[in-house]
DNA sequence: AATGTTACGTTATATTATAACAACATCCCA
DNA sequence: TGGGATGTTGTTATAATATAACGTAACATT
């Protein structure tokens, strides 16, 4: 398990996305091909459409995107590239809203927490050793084996607690 | 947010369970005694069922199992007394797997870890000051109002790792 | 008893995800 | 270059989880 030098802020409401997503889309390039993973059009175009905001999307909501842009597409069509994107770590599922949002630093095998707004939607992820040391140590003492994290905080983002003053 | 003097432990394997249900229903109905909430015969009947075992069970299964003692269940029907026991803190949900587990500190609004074996399926609910206080941390820094966490390990118990040696 | 409120029954449907198999594409080596 | 192995996508059907909507029954309060 790599750590991340830093934990990550929320995505500030006047970003450039764009930026974002070229980003992510390049990363996902390059790792794909030093790794010899097949980012097919469909896995590409999913993930762009993943990455059209900080929001985590549903499975449905990107195969009705898919459908209208003209591809046959079915349930299994839009799982398989979840699966693959997950399991290439380009992407996170989160649990508590069967959704599926970008990852911030790909192919790296990083524990993840996420914040995320219910006002707005957005979530944002974190590597903190402090939380990811406190499970290890419960886990030490109770001869515990980790297989798989899953730290999901719901709540109100600064930026939405500031504009909700109505 | 109270918090609790002690984390618990894994259920042993052999621990008398008998009492750990006997205990759990008492404290269900004084506890909704003393705050004048109606722990009816199905809502009993659906909290004994959870407190069957420390796995935590699905609302499907419930529902099974109400309907062959003759009851007419339908989904509503199990997912309204779900409902009522999670608002009274009689339960929890467990998010990754979609199943409910009883609550070992009923009432109590408290925050909740869980370590789950993906082998005998059992949970343990842990409270955690360290991880609590991390994510609070972090919240903090963010400008972000926690509402909800969802804390869920999955792995392998020290049991199932000792007797999977086959 | 009349009334308001809560809980439950019932039917239908929404939402999320997977099974199974066929068709097609890509890769690798003979 | 051909031809089988492997991997990807299309297609149909169905599983698993959860909620909407509405009526009826039980309970509480007066
Ligand atoms: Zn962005
Ligand atoms: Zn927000
Ligand atoms: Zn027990
Ligand atoms: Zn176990």
């Amino acid at each position: 398990m790599r750590r991340l030098k830093h934990t990550k802020q929320f995505p500030a409401a006047d970003h450039d996305h764009k930026t974002c997503i070229t980003h992510a889309l390049q990363e996902a390039e390059a790792y794909c091909k030093q790794q010899g993973l097949r980012l097919t059009e469909l896995r590409r175009r999913v993930l762009e459409l993943i990455w059209a905001n900080h929001q985590p999307v549903g499975a449905y909501d990107l195969l009705e995107q898919l459908t209208r842009e003209g591809r046959k597409a079915a349930p299994p069509t839009i799982y398989r590239s979840l699966d693959f994107l997950m399991q290439s770590s380009l992407i996170h599922r989160i649990t508590s809203l069967n959704a599926y949002v970008g990852c911030n630093h790909p192919g790296l095998d990083h524990a993840a927490q996420f914040f995320i707004c219910e006002d707005c939607g957005q979530a944002a992820e974190m590597d903190d050793a402090k939380i990811e040391s406190a499970i290890a140590k419960d886990a030490k003492r109770l001869g515990f084996t980790v297989e798989k994290r899953t730290i999901e905080v719901a709540g109100i983002c600064a930026h939405c607690k500031h504009h909700s003053k109505t």
